[in-house]
DNA sequence: GATATATGCGGAGCATTACTCCGCTTAACA
DNA sequence: TGTTAAGCGGAGTAATGCTCCGCATATATC
């Protein structure tokens, strides 16, 4: 049934060279805040065809999501790490701490999202695995240590961070964002009896 | 300096009739997830030509403002209910679960937030404000009453709501958003000395 | 090297949609 | 009832997402 057939070919070297450009194009406009940015003029930056765009990618949310892939991941990567280095409250606080830093540094992730969320789901639920896996991890440990509540869901408190991003703005956006790290925190402990 | 010519002429009654019209199928639009309906077939099911809607409303997001002013403004009017009938804390608490209710009634706050939080903040701010003012008085009170911590932002707790609205998805969503102001409630109590 | 061919390129062209412009209509006032 | 300006309507414009298909070229074979 599943008739994969291997590639004959190994693919081609300006097919991987453009969508390495394609890539590096979008991510650096929607850094620089252009969401809205035409495909067009990506195309143009990146030196190719709008026909290679859209082959390479084949509506807007895909080359969205595939900018933002790269980055999620790495923010994912970072939950195992700091899950070795600290007791377990302190891996969780420090990993949505880190989640706001990225945020706020790259302000990359946010603006993306917006975009998208209203239309199709389906990229925040594809992408959003990869985070959902990272941070169900630093909870559940914190569970078991017995530090929080057993009750807590892990995507409440990404969608909360994820919400706060979404509205970041202005210079004090930061601080405050942390703060609402430190009270989804003590909101989540475990009541001592 | 301020040359207000007061109206020499009452305003015609088509007018506003229609702009009634437009204003009602808009929010059914929404309501109804048809968050990138055409302006045209707003205009079409409003019975009106597309010209008429477009000096009612500059653009799409000043019809979409519009929409939303009412229902905030109706959402903001019960926070002084509720403080007269409850204690600081269970006000806030009660409050922070009426905007979840409403969202999920609605379902109409969320998706339009997205489409306008990337580009144009000015909405936000102009129709948020009227939010912050409800929840910060809920928080200044149960600040003066001294069961929750001084040092809370009030934006911070509702850019997380607005946050997790964003995501509202499956039918899960509303218990785990009220479970979300439970934590933030609990994170935001004045830890007794 | 030379040849064959699949893989990928590129941009003209189509469809959709936000928004404008201006002549016509009609409600308000005398 | 006549005058007038506020308001109506939709054809038209510009911008943008996306498709299609002939052409170019990197890869594999001899």
């Amino acid at each position: 049934m599943t008739d994969e057939k291997k590639p004959r070919r190994r693919p081609r070297s300006d097919g991987q060279r453009n969508r390495e450009n394609l890539l590096t194009v979008a991510k650096a406009a929607f850094t620089a805040g252009e969401v809205d940015i035409p495909l067009d003029e990506v195309a143009r930056r990146a030196g190719v065809g709008i026909g290679t765009l859209y082959r390479h990618f084949p509506n807007r949310d895909a080359l969205i999501e595939a900018v933002y892939r790269a980055e999620l991941d790495r923010l994912a990567n970072a939950a195992p790490t700091l899950a070795a280095q600290h007791p377990p409250v302190e891996a969780l606080r420090a990993w949505m701490r880190l989640f706001v830093d990225y945020i706020a540094a790259k302000q990359v992730i946010a603006p993306a999202l917006n975009g998208l969320v209203g239309g199709t789901c389906a990229l925040y639920a594809q992408s959003g695995t990869i985070l959902q896996n990272a941070i169900e991890g630093l909870v559940s440990a914190a569970v078991a240590s017995g530090d929080i509540n057993a009750d807590i869901d892990p995507l409440d408190l990404l969608r909360a961070l994820a919400g706060v991003s979404n509205y970041a703005a202005g210079p004090g956006w930061e601080t405050s964002a942390k703060r609402l790290v430190d009270i989804l925190i003590a909101g989540s402990r475990r009541t001592t009896p």
